[in-house]
DNA sequence: GTGAAAGCGCTAACAA
DNA sequence: TTGTTAGCGCTTTCAC
C-alpha cells in the first residue's frame, strides 16, 4: 500500500485508481446519499490502496462547515485546565467535533492575538475560561456568530453560554465553614496575579464572609513562580513566624496549601487543633498525603463536559437539546483532616 | 464598530467598503509586497472596522500551505506531556505556526485515528510522542511528505526526526547509581501499562543494569488508576511488608515515589541509610517534599523546543537551518536525599 | 445510484 | 503600486 509521493493524493486520484466519479467516491468516503454497495466497496479499497486522506480545508470550504471548536485557556502548567481539556475531549470523543487549544498566559493581548487566529479558522464553536476580556475579544466572540460558551467562573454575564462555579461564593462559604469550626485568626496566601480573576474573586468572598461575622485577615502574602509545594512551605513558616498568633490558614490553592501542610507536620505543629488549613480545586493528586488537606472541589471535568455538550447542542450534532446555556455548578467543601477541629472539651 | 451579521464577512466586504480590489487587501493583510501607505493605512482601518478576521481555510487551500503542526501525545493528564507542550508553543511563539494537539490515551488504534485526522488539515509538521506506531499510522507518517518528529524516546528507528532520551539507558544509570551506593536488595514499582514503551525500556534498562552486577530485581509491583501518590504509599507499604530485606526501591515515576517516600517518612524508617529510593522524570511538582526524592530528569521542554525547531527548519520557516534531525538528550541524574547512602563508618 | 457544473474565499502568477 | 485571472480540492445542487 501506499507509495511514496511527493504531491498529497486528491480525490482525483482515487476516483481514477477504480473509475468513478470524484463525486461518488466523496459520497463514499463519507456515508453520504446512496451508493451501492458494489462501488462503494470498490471506492474503499482504492483510497486504502493509495493511502488517501480526505483534504479537510478544501472540504470545510466547500461545504462552509468546520468541525473545529477552539477551546482557549489560560496555562498548560497549572493541571486544573488539562482537566477541563479532559472533560471536553472525552464528551467530544464519539463527535465529528475537534477541539483545538490555545493558550493565553493569562494575558489579555494574547488571549485576543489566539482568538483572532482560532476564528480565522472558522470553528464550529468557543469554549474560553472566564468572564473578563478585552473590549476587542468580546466583540470578536460577539459577532462570531457561533455559539460562546464561557467557563470556569460565573460571577459575570456571559456573553453568551456559561458554566463553572461562584469563587465568590467558594470564598465565602468557606469562610463560613472555618469561622463555624471555630478559627479566629485568619491569615491568607495565594498567587501574585492580578489576571487571575477568579483567584481574585475567592479571595473576595472570602473576605466578604468573614467580613459578615466582623473578622479580618490578619495577615495575607503572594507568591509568584517557582514550585507551589516549595512555596507553599516558605510563605508558611515567614506567616507563622510573622503572625505567630494565626490559628487557620487559608491557601488560594491546593499545592501551596499542601505545602503548608508538609511544613507544619514537619514542625510537629497540631493540624487541625493549632491551626486549621484550606486549599482550593480539590486536585486529586494530593491524595496520599500523610493527611488530607480540606479543599473544595472546583468541578473542572464537569465544567469541560458540560461546555462541549452545548457546543453540540447550539450546533445540532446531538439529539438531546436540553443543555441550560447558563449552569452554575455546586462546588463541595472536603474536611479533610484539617479544617475540622477538635472540640474543646 | 463591527455589527452582528449572520454571514462572516469576506475580503471582498473590505474590499468594497475600502474601494481597493480584494488582492490589495489580502496583500496589506499579509504584509506582502508593495503596498502603498495610504491605500495600506485605509485597508487597515476598514477591516477593523468591520471586525473581518481572515479565512484561513480559504487562504490554505489556496496558497497550498497550512501554518499548523500536529501534536500528538498520549495523554494530558501525566503531567510531562503538558510540559512538551509548553516547550513546543514557546518555541513556535514568533513564529506563524501553530500546533494542534491530538492525545491517543495511549492506545495505538486511537493514534491511527488522531493522526489520520490531523493530515486531513493538512498540517506544515508533525510532532509524536514515542517510537512505536501501528503500520499503518508509520505508513501514513512515511507518506505524508512533511517532516515528523518522533520525540521523547531514543531508543530505535524514527521515521524521519527523534528527540529525546535513551529510556533504557536512563533506567542502567540509574541502577549503576544504586549499586555504586551499596544498595544490594531492589524493588522496583511501576504502572501497569504494557503500552507504556518508555517505561518499559526504563524497566528493561534498570533490570539489564543491575544484571551487569550480578543483581536481581527482588520485588515488583505495578498499578493502574487512581492519585499517583496514594498508590505510592499503598504499594510501598504491601511490598516492604512482603519483602521487608529491600534496601532500595525504584520508581517508574517520581509521584509514586513521592508518595513512597512520605509513607517511609511517616514510619520513621530512615531514608536514605535503610531504604534509598529513586523515581523518574524530576518532576518540579515535587520541590518543597520533606526529603527531595532522587529523580532522573526527563529533559520534557528541552524535548518539545528542540521538536518545533527541528519541524521549523525543515519549512525553512528560520534562518538557523543547523538542527541536527537525531538528536538523543543527556538526562541528569539528581541523587536529592534519597540516594546517598551515608557510609557505614 | 451516479455524474457534471458551479463555486466556497482566498492567493499565485502575471499583466498593467 | 495595483488589478485581473485562474485555480486550490472539495461539496452542493441539480440533472440523468
Amino acid at each position: 500500500m501506499t507509495t511514496t509521493s511527493k504531491r498529497p493524493l486528491t480525490l482525483r486520484d482515487v476516483s481514477d485508481a477504480c473509475g468513478v466519479s470524484e463525486m461518488t467516491v466523496s459520497r463514499v468516503l463519507r456515508n453520504r446519499g446512496d451508493v451501492s454497495a458494489a462501488t462503494r466497496d470498490r471506492v474503499l479499497a482504492a483510497a486504502k490502496t493509495l493511502g488517501y486522506v480526505p483534504n479537510q480545508i478544501a472540504g470545510s470550504l466547500a461545504s462552509q462547515r468546520v468541525n473545529l471548536v477552539a477551546v482557549i485557556i489560560p496555562s498548560l502548567s497549572n493541571m486544573v485546565f488539562p482537566e477541563v481539556l479532559n472533560g471536553i475531549n472525552q464528551t467530544l470523543e464519539d463527535t465529528p467535533l475537534q477541539p483545538v487549544v490555545g493558550v493565553t498566559d493569562y494575558l489579555p493581548e494574547k488571549e485576543e492575538r489566539v482568538l483572532y487566529e482560532m476564528l480565522s479558522w472558522r470553528p464550529s464553536g468557543v469554549i474560553i475560561a472566564g468572564l473578563e476580556h478585552s473590549d476587542a475579544t468580546r466583540a470578536m466572540l460577539g459577532n462570531a456568530g457561533i455559539p460562546v460558551v464561557e467557563i470556569m467562573d460565573t460571577d459575570g454575564k456571559p456573553i453568551d453560554a456559561m458554566v463553572g462555579i461562584s469563587h465568590r461564593r467558594a470564598g465565602r462559604e468557606t469562610a463560613r465553614a472555618i469561622l463555624k469550626e471555630g478559627y479566629e485568626h485568619i491569615g491568607f496566601m495565594g498567587t501574585k496575579m492580578p489576571l487571575d480573576h477568579r483567584a481574585r474573586k475567592r479571595f473576595e468572598g472570602f473576605t466578604e464572609g468573614l467580613a459578615k461575622a466582623g473578622v479580618e485577615i490578619e495577615d495575607r502574602a503572594f507568591y509568584s513562580g517557582g514550585s507551589a509545594l516549595a512555596k507553599g512551605r516558605e510563605m508558611t513558616q515567614e506567616m507563622l513566624e510573622r503572625s505567630p498568633d494565626l490559628d487557620f490558614l487559608y491557601y488560594s490553592n491546593d499545592m501551596i496549601g499542601a505545602g503548608g501542610l508538609l511544613w507544619l507536620i514537619d514542625q510537629g505543629i497540631d493540624v487541625p487543633g493549632t491551626i486549621g488549613l484550606a486549599g482550593f480545586n480539590g486536585v486529586e493528586l494530593l491524595q496520599g498525603l500523610p493527611r488530607q488537606l480540606a479543599t473544595m472541589d472546583s468541578c473542572r471535568r464537569q465544567i469541560g463536559q458540560t461546555a462541549a455538550r452545548i457546543v453540540m447542542s447550539d450546533i445540532g450534532d446531538t439529539q438531546d437539546e436540553g443543555e441550560p446555556r447558563q449552569q452554575t455548578l455546586t462546588p463541595t467543601l472536603s474536611y479533610g483532616d484539617t479544617l475540622r477541629r477538635r472540640r474543646k472539651g
